[in-house]
DNA sequence: GATCACTGTGGTAACGATGCCACATTCGAT
DNA sequence: ATCGAATGTGGCATCGTTACCACAGTGATC
């Protein structure tokens, strides 16, 4: 029944007494606040959030106290109070990939100044740790969350909860949400056009997946290309391969010992790239002369080493700000607007991998090869 | 005066009524979960968090019951009644540079896996980003963070606060807290005493700061291999460059303009050895054979380009991973235990990239090279 | 049969910030 | 003189969770 509390029925006498040296120095509260400046809790959070009136003298104290006993407010009692925060969540699959990584910053760096703080979770790919990361935003109520999805799972928990979510990269089907793409059909033609143009033929892809819109959309990019240029579309010259570096490696391998008049190879990704070099270096191979290398995802070794890789730049950093532009335009725009899908134009980076094929390579009566390819120099 | 709710005096039959619908679907708190049960909120808290008795049956009604309903606890509210959270603020310099995506990574895998989350502040080595991340990890309450300082006064704002801080990678003069550090003398006396051993005795370190222990401990390592090997120390082969690396490369080639003696370069990290290389490359010097190259921090390129870098590789994920683990001790442990700092062993891996000096290289009288220089294969 | 320890449960008051409402005060317009 | 609007301010309940306390049983012990 007594509800006053035993330190002093009046309340401004209550002082902080014993409570004071348990724990370590307290943190001030806007109650230490308003105290300090001789106002109520209310009065000093209009004066720091500026909703409602405060006397302009007022106001100018209180963030002068504020500063002085250094004064900040804390994240979880207002993320309580207004059932959202100013942290996004970004969960993508391999920060060490420099994919992902340029991403992550670019998404920092862009909320940050606009002053939301990211939350990073890592899944590796992996559905389970997706979900699991999903939960984790939930649990601390993050306003929106930016994903590089694995499952749909994860992103429709988010988005059943009111979470805005911004799809990265790739989108799952059936999922509207806000969401960034690159261009991958245009990239794709684009550096595949580049190979056919210097007379390449026998262009083979190296692929991990085409389940996605990012593998699905290389690979059409690629056969649009050949059509344009009406080659043929030999079906065996797509190379299925894991994601792994060394898995590629072995594809590509496997590839040229069944196929020597391959003359161009394309990985799809930075991290096939990565193992078809190997491959190409470990045989002995040279670059450009002995086959041309072309790559989607320009990563910093590709212009490390020589000759530099040719390939698509995917513009990642702005991949990343567009995305974290979209969340701030979502949760700071009053009109729920509809979903909104921004497309990220790719540009192909042209450096020494990329030459005409060196004459016919023919080592048998293999192959499709037909008269006329030699050096066609097409258009 | 009347403190009890209009809804009803008893409690019970408080229907959630006219909110229900506004807004839009309501997540379960635990009230709503204890309802269901058919227990108290109290007694659901303690069946979830295990403090305190439970009947067993009914723990496990509650935890089913969750399961079902979809009950997640709320993140925010948690903390503000614990003043604490299972949050964990990563302060670091450039996410961009794989050393820093490394180490970011290596952290939230331990991190994650212990039932933590992070939040990644990015502060582009400005002391002032560095400040304000730490002010975001005070309004959220940060249980600890991990930084690899900047100016200190981001640690010891945290640290003044009660936040468990570990410093990574290098550490802040007088601010004792737990850290983990690599052991940069160890690792550069190695790689020096590499080149030396290899019969090198005009060797150039590039180096951006000798100012922290990083820097510090490079140039020491650098000094102590000389030293042991009774080589002179040329102040003047210690060229200092700025951290990016195109100014790297202008220190290369003003030092290689300067002193053409020199047949072997050191460069004290990833930044650097990446203008190095290229510096290298433009000049069309061959490596090993005109030039030797090594450098501290093994990233990605060093092992693509051809020949691979010869390195000193730090373990980053290791670090990151420890940097996590004190972390983790530090916030289980009831034991307040002094501050611990870690070693992380550097190991030297050897690549191309070095080999024996060609020959005597002298264009003129210059350089203190004594006979016997040549060919000397100590030791 | 009283005392005690133990198990199990529910009520309640915080944690810190904020928005609504009630209440003052001032000024201008009627 | 009176009303109303505009400007300020403080009180209070609330967000969801949990630690503390009070209390109710149940056995066991002297």
């Amino acid at each position: 029944m007594a509800r006053i509390p035993e330190d002093g029925g009046g309340g401004s006498p209550r002082e902080a007494g014993p409570r004071q040296r348990k724990r370590q120095r307290q943190r001030p509260t806007i109650q230490d606040l308003a105290r300090a400046a001789g106002i109520s809790p209310s009065t000093a959070s209009r004066a720091l959030s500026g909703n409602g009136y405060v006397a302009a003298e007022v106001r100018a104290r209180v963030l002068a106290v504020a500063e002085q006993i250094g004064y900040v407010p804390d994240g979880n009692a207002r993320a309580l109070r207004n059932r959202t925060s100013r942290a996004v969540g970004v969960l993508i699959s391999d920060i060490r990939n420099p994919f992902y990584a340029n991403l992550a910053a670019g998404i920092e760096e862009q909320l940050r100044a606009a002053g939301y703080h990211v939350i990073v979770v890592n899944n590796d790919g992996q559905a389970e740790a997706e979900v699991e990361g999903a939960r984790t935003f939930l649990a601390v109520r993050v306003s929106a969350a930016i994903v590089t999805p694995v499952s749909g799972q994860a992103v429709r928990m988010l988005m059943d909860d009111g979470v805005a979510v911004v799809q990265a990269d790739r989108m799952v089907d059936g999922l509207t949400s806000d969401g960034v793409l690159v261009d991958n059909v245009q990239g794709a033609q684009e550096i595949t056009s580049h190979l056919v143009d210097l007379g390449h033929t026998n262009i083979a892809l190296l692929i991990d997946e085409t389940d996605w819109t990012t593998g699905a959309g290389r690979l059409a990019g690629f056969r649009a290309a050949l059509r344009a240029a009406r080659l043929p579309m030999d079906p065996t010259l797509v190379v299925p391969t894991r994601f792994q570096p060394d898995a590629a490696r072995d594809a590509v391998n496997a590839l040229l010992d069944r196929r020597p008049d391959v003359t161009a190879l394309f990985a799809a990704n930075n991290m096939l790239a990565e193992g078809a070099f190997q491959a190409l270096q470990r045989r002995g191979l040279r670059v450009p002369d002995d086959l041309s290398l072309v790559a989607f995802d320009d990563v910093p070794w590709m212009s490390m080493v020589s000759p530099g890789i040719t390939t698509v730049d995917q513009h990642t950093d702005d991949l990343g700000r567009t995305c974290a532009q979209l969340v701030i335009d979502r949760l700071g725009g009053s009109a729920p607007t509809l979903a909104t899908v921004r497309h990220i134009e790719p540009s192909v980076v042209i450096r020494g991998s990329t030459a005409a094929p060196r004459g016919v390579r023919i080592r048998g009566a293999d192959s499709g090869l037909r008269p006329g390819a030699t050096a066609p120099s097409p258009r």
